[in-house]
DNA sequence: TTCACACTGTGAAAACTGTCACAACTATTA
DNA sequence: TAATAGTTGTGACAGTTTTCACAGTGTGAA
């Protein structure tokens, strides 16, 4: 097993969004130098990040914009239609929600989660909204393996146990508390607080880097 | 310039908070490992994060809680109150707004803008929302050097550049589309379709990693 | 046909990041 | 006082990620 990693992955993905716009605008193809430009990183980055799905573009044009983002698509697309769930519709749920919608075609969130009498019951962009006290319920029986966190930071941790004990193999956490999971279970943490710290760190203490060309 | 790596940054931003809450709750001392398992990395971590710093604990007691807090803040905080500027109040824009409003005492979002005139000139939690044609003048009279980007993909690199030409230095970037900045402006992007994609990636080809103990 | 060109794929090197392991230290106990 | 136990700070090491640089290749021009 070739155990690609996570920053790959991460580009790849953006790779094939890339790509596709540029299928949307009417180009066939593109060279490696063209895709970093758009992704804001280096050639030698693509090609290398390219290497890991096995699809070979032509010396003199470049990659085949269709055939390149097919194959992207091959490596990181689940066979089946993969359904997500989303704890917590607060603000930032419905965001995720109303943004995300529609967006791929076999990764859609599937069932959302609140504990909010006045939320649940109901559809919200077109996802049903379900208790929370269902949640395990729900999630194992629907075969459910990533979920979304979007609850106060307070509860997170619970529910991220609640999740895992259904079967949940990996989730993306916005609430600001780092989840304690087991060793099986891939966790992306998105941490405002930190973040914006970390940006406005950077915004005294400048930093050579992130080129532009 | 020692010149801290951009990861460690994002920690000693955790550290502080977790630091800042069992304060609160009235621990007086931590050590490494307990530090370690909040924030869910190694107790080696931890302390080679601690030495950019400089500040010693004891090898008895381990960190005093309130001073360490104290000593990241020097080294992390502005000299000055930094004012934040956020781009876009649409879903994301406000639930960032209402989560992050008076979390941190010298960093604060004290401008955003719009250009849909229904939500333009008034308060939303307390920052006042301004037209987006004003942006410019008004980043620069205010001397904001770091700004959240939460309009739609189409308009993120325009407003980029707009804020870039106005003095900001760093951004993040909840847009999904990578932006193309000058080489002494620092980016950090926050991209939920990526995320997702890989997220879901590793739910599937199980990873070995994030050991919980 | 042959050449020049600009690109791809990839081994090797470099740069960066995290882990290991241990000397040094301090409080506690006998 | 001396021995013990458990922690810190850090040099050395290991692992990971990115960049470099170049051989190999398809295309178009002469
Ligand atoms: N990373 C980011 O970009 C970002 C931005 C804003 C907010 N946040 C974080 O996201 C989380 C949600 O933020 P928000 O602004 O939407 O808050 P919110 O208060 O508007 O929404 C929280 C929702 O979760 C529900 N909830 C509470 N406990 C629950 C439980 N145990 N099970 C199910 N649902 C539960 C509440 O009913 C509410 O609807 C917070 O932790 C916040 O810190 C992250
Ligand atoms: N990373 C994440 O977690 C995440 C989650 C949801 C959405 N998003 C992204 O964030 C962005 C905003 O999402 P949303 O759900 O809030 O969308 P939205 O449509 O609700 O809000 C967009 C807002 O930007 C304003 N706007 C448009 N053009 C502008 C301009 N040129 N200048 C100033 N304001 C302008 C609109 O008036 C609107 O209020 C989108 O790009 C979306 O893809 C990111």
């Amino acid at each position: 097993m070739p155990q690609v990693s996570e920053r790959t992955i991460g580009r790849l993905s953006l790779y094939r969004r890339l790509l596709d716009e540029m299928r949307a605008g009417g180009v066939m193809y593109a060279y490696s130098h063209q895709l970093a430009a758009m992704a804001a990183v280096s050639a030698a980055q693509v090609r290398r990040d390219l290497m890991v799905i096995g699809y070979s573009g032509s010396p003199s044009r470049g990659y085949d914009v269709w055939q390149l983002s097919q194959s992207i698509g091959v490596f990181l697309d689940a066979p089946v239609k993969q359904g997500i769930a989303l704890a917590g519709l607060g603000n930032l749920g419905r965001a995720i929600l109303s943004y995300f919608t529609g967006r791929r075609p076999n990764l859609a969130i599937v069932a959302s989660f609140d504990n909010d009498a006045r939320k649940v019951n109901r559809f919200i962009h077109g996802c049903p909204c379900y208790p929370s006290d269902q949640m395990g319920r729900i999630v194992e029986e629907m075969g459910i393996q990533t979920a979304i966190i979007a609850v106060p930071a307070g509860s997170a941790q619970a529910v991220a146990d609640q999740l895992v004990r259904a079967g949940v193999k990996s989730m993306v956490n916005f609430a600001p508390t780092p989840l304690r999971v087991p060793p099986h279970v891939y966790v992306e943490e998105t941490d405002i607080t930190t973040t914006l710290e970390k940006v406005a760190y950077f915004a005294r203490s400048g930093r050579l880097m992130e080129d532009s060309k």
